[in-house]
DNA sequence: CGCCCAACGTA
DNA sequence: CGTACGTTGGGCGC
């Protein structure tokens, strides 16, 4: 059974505080009444953080009274030469302390004595109680107390990132076991608390002495062996070394007020919080501690008690053996798995196998099943009453694929659970959930599905007690994730979405999209050409050879050598992109600028041929990975090759559609489009009558807005009139300033402005909508599509104006975006299942957002069509009508319609 | 070799 | 001073 131990957190306040004093500029922090608030505003920030990270049940947070202790008796220069604490930051102490009683953390400090002297005497008792401990302290001293039970977690940079300093890091790191740190630090010095060590000595050499002579004593018995300057230093200064050593031991018996296991934590009073945090005007911790602490979450012992440990035995099941283990399992209890081997663009190949029902983590070898491991495991595989949990399990599917083994039953991927949850991480490896949500390490193994192995390395070494930790660590994630989807009212989507999308594409990577290199070449060959050409007039242009392709060397010749016009500033100088290249040829006329356009245009388009031709598999296809848990809106992405930015608005970009084809056994591709999908979400949403009605005239839609703002009737909309509103309907959707759309439309910002008035004048519903979206997401936190898919903003409240407004366009557009992300996934299931129950071999190969690429099958093209024009339209039901426009043709471009 | 930047392709 | 992505080459620093 599983069983836990208490965990104590113990946080040297003023070190914490100190640091975040310097992390964070104090002028994007104080109160309208002048108050400095950064200290305490990092310090709460990483509080925070760490309490929801590492769910420790008991919290004390430590405090230095002042300078003087018993180490100024001893040593009176003890800490001299410091610079004397800015005013700035002593006044935000008592304020730290302030945070410290609304959240029922018990605070210590005693005279005489420093901070770490408390956390060590409390790390003390906690070990001799049985607890786990954590110390938070930007003070390397705490590093001697480092042992099994006892992790410092030393700040990184600022005091966001924290450092996990367990015994092996401390040797890694140091080159010394933690109980030896004290020895190296008497040897090298401390310049902060004006301790100097032994000149030219620095960790290298110490760490290499106390190893030599075992320790401190040792180095110091031996001192006269030592050869050289640095051993002449230390004899020289072994009064300094013995004083270093004296001061650094940290006291561990001191009498508290209160003891370890007195000091259990039961959650923050949220009005006194709110209060508090009211008048410290930290608008975005109130959220961030009501959603990022649950109530589960809120130090509650028992909570934490369910809390999974590391408790499974593993063992190494060998022929003949799966049989057994999978019949013996509960079927009622998920099973954890992991896989080790090679995984990439649709296929897939497992060397490794790990199981884990919880209290067992097993590993076998697929390539050693006999023939009753192979048919226990493929009914167990294909099982959907089996409940299996899978972290990034497209690699998985791959390579099951491969093998034709059916799969069913996965009820949990991890990574998609994670990603529903919050889905703007920027990665959601294994290692980084199990310490986010089971506060644990995984101690990572080298080749695994969702951590691919580089070229050339083969899975023979893994190592399997490895992967039986991960299969273990799913399984545990899995419940954890579970209750959080819960919370964020995302199981559904998970379940019904996510899940059944990530078999889709899974078969669409694998499946791929059939390549006419031929043709490619033959553009590729045409676009080098012109490439060449254009460089050549360029070089002549300017009678001097340069690399187009530098920015830099581009402005050197453009505003020093020809002294033309100096363009918008970008970080590193001004812009040479097309836009503004444009602009310079039309003040200037200077033929090197048409040169340089047309080989920026032409080179552009020749390397995307050329990493399609380099992606052409052996099968003559392109297998494309689409990325589920990349785009925060819910959308997908392509990568390796990104199949979703082919080039179409150009025609010598649509000739590299012309490569994607049909391919035999087929009759044609076909593209399905939602036309106009967004603004269509847009109409819903906002519901204002007027844009909905605009749907429904069966008019063009920009032309029909146009006539209402302008006044007009539809036929007298010319086309600049449409041109200006189309770019403004967009726009909207994305958080357009008058300013922007002024840049856009080339107009004065008057008129931009002028614009959107009479736009709004006349969809009311879509201003006031709008509105409301950055009004509901500031309070709630989150913003919300149609399908309740979440993503969270905290930057709406902050106090940095241009991420605070990026945070308001983003808040605009993720409903928008994100609901149709969420019909067309909707739309991509439904047309899957309908090809599949109707037996029919047409397939999806292709996914862009709004547009489906199918290859068909002779004489299955009526029938698809009918197939996916039902099914994509009434993927989900809005206020108008979801249109979808098809074409069909031997290729991409053909197929468009 | 890894990282950032500018530039540019798509929806 | 319009959202969401991925890829590329140049340039810099390790």
């Amino acid at each position: 059974m599983t069983q836990t131990r208490p965990r104590l957190l113990l946080i040297d306040g003023h070190s914490m505080a100190y640091r975040a004093f310097f992390a964070l500029p104090a002028e994007n922090f104080s109160t309208t009444t002048g108050q400095t608030t950064n200290a305490v505003y990092g310090f709460t920030s990483m509080l925070i953080n760490v309490l929801r990270d590492e769910r420790p049940t008991h919290v004390a947070v430590a405090f230095d009274v002042s300078r003087q202790s018993f180490r100024t008796e001893q040593y009176p220069e003890y800490k001299d030469g410091r610079a004397a604490t800015p005013d700035e930051f002593r006044s935000q102490i008592p304020l730290v302390q302030q945070v410290l009683g609304a959240m029922n953390v018990t605070w210590l400090t005693l005279e005489g004595y420093e901070a770490d002297d408390i956390l060590a005497t409390l790390a003390h008792q906690a070990t001799e109680a049985g607890f786990d401990t954590l110390i938070c302290s930007g003070d390397r001293d705490a590093l001697q107390l480092v042992d099994d039970d006892v992790t410092v977690l030393y700040p990184v940079k600022g005091v966001s990132e924290l450092s996990r300093m367990t015994p092996e890091k401390v040797q890694e790191k140091y080159g010394v076991p933690p109980h030896r740190y004290r020895d190296l630090a008497a040897l090298v010095g401390e310049k902060s608390d004006n301790l100097p060590g032994v000149p030219g000595v620095g960790p290298k050499t110490a760490a290499k002495w106390i190893t030599t002579y075992d320790g401190l004593d040792g180095v110091i018995a031996a001192a006269d062996q030592i050869k050289g300057k640095a051993g002449e230093n230390l004899r020289a200064h072994l009064s300094d070394v013995l004083r270093n050593a004296r001061l650094n031991k940290l006291v561990c018996d001191l009498v508290l007020p209160k003891s370890a296991g007195e000091l259990l934590w039961e959650g923050w009073d949220a009005e006194a919080t709110a209060e508090l945090f009211d008048v410290l005007e930290f608008a975005t911790l109130q959220d961030r501690l009501r959603s990022q602490l649950s109530e589960r979450q809120v130090g509650e012992f028992t909570a934490v008690a369910e809390l999974p440990e590391v408790v499974a035995t593993f063992r190494r099941l060998e022929t003949g053996e799966l049989a057994g283990w999978l019949e013996s399992r509960d079927p009622s209890e998920p099973v954890g798995i992991a896989v080790a081997g090679e995984f990439a663009k649709g296929s897939g190949h497992i060397t490794g196998l790990a199981l884990s029902d919880g209290e067992e983590e097993v590993w076998c070898d697929p390539a050693a099943f006999d023939p009753g491991d192979e048919s226990a495991w493929l009914a167990w595989l294909a099982d959907p009453g089996r409940r299996k949990a899978v972290h990034d399990a497209k690699g998985l599917l791959w390579a099951c694929a491969g093998r034709s083994w059916r799969v069913a039953g996965i009820e949990m991927d991890t990574a998609l659970a994670a990603y529903l949850i919050r889905p703007d991480l920027r990665s959601y490896a294994l290692e980084i959930l199990v310490e986010r949500y089971l506060g644990r390490e995984l101690t990572a193994a080298s080749t695994t599905a969702d951590q691919p192995a580089l070229e050339g390395i083969d899975a023979a070494g893994e190592d399997e007690a490895a992967l039986g930790r991960r299969a273990g660590a799913v399984r545990d994630l899995a419940g954890v994730l579970a209750g959080e989807l819960a919370s964020h009212d995302v199981a559904g989507l998970l379940a019904d979405m996510e899940l059944p999308v990530l078999y889709v594409l899974a078969d669409m990577e694998t499946t791929g999209i059939g390549a006419d290199t031929t043709h490619l070449s033959s553009l590729e060959a045409e676009f080098a050409g012109r490439a060449k050409e254009a460089v050549a007039a360029a070089h002549a242009a300017v009678d001097q050879q340069f690399n187009l392709r530098s920015p830099k060397q581009l402005q050197e010749i453009l505003f020093e050598k020809l002294g033309m016009p100096k363009t918008k500033r970008t970080k590193t100088g001004y812009t040479t992109d097309a836009e503004a290249l444009a602009g310079l040829f039309a003040k200037t006329g200077h033929p090197v600028l048409e040169a340089i356009l047309r080989h920026r245009d032409v080179e552009k388009l020749k390397q995307t041929v050329d990493g399609l031709l380099a992606a052409v598999a052996d099968d003559g296809r392109i297998h494309t990975t689409f990325h589920q848990t990349v785009a925060a809106t819910g959308r997908l992405s392509s990568s390796d090759p990104n199949l979703q930015n082919i080039p179409v608005r150009t025609g010598a970009g649509r000739e590299i559609r012309r490569g994607f084809v049909v391919t035999e056994g087929f009759d044609a591709l076909m593209t399905c489009d939602y036309s106009q999908i967004e603004m269509r979400i847009m109409a819903h949403l906002s519901a204002d009558e007027g844009l909905i009605s605009a749907f429904h005239s069966g008019e063009d839609l920009h032309t029909t807005v146009a006539s209402r703002v302008f006044s007009v009737a539809p036929e007298a909309v010319d086309a600049e009139q449409r041109r200006k509103i189309k770019a403004m309907s967009y726009g909207l959707a994305y958080g357009l300033s008058a300013y922007g759309l002024s840049q856009q439309l080339t107009i004065t910002p008057e008129e931009a402005r002028g614009l959107m008035d009479e736009y709004f004048d006349r969809f009311g519903g879509v201003r006031d909508y709008l509105r409301s979206v950055v009004d509901e997401a500031r309070r709630k936190g989150y913003t919300e599509t149609m399908f309740g898919r979440r993503r969270y903003l905290p930057d709406l409240s902050s106090d940095n104006r241009q991420r605070r407004e990026m945070a308001e366009r983003a808040a605009l557009n993720a409903p928008i975006q994100g609901s149709a992300a969420d019909i067309m996934k909707v739309a991509m299931l439904r047309v899957a299942a309908g090809l599949r129950e109707a037996g029919l071999t047409s397939r999806i190969l292709l996914q862009v957002h709004d547009e489906l690429v199918l290859e068909v099958a002779p004489g299955e093209r009526d029938r698809v069509e009918a197939l996916v024009r039902d099914r994509m339209s009434h993927a989900a039901e809005l206020a108008v009508p979801l249109e979808v426009s098809v074409g069909f043709g031997r290729d991409w471009d053909t197929a468009a319609h």
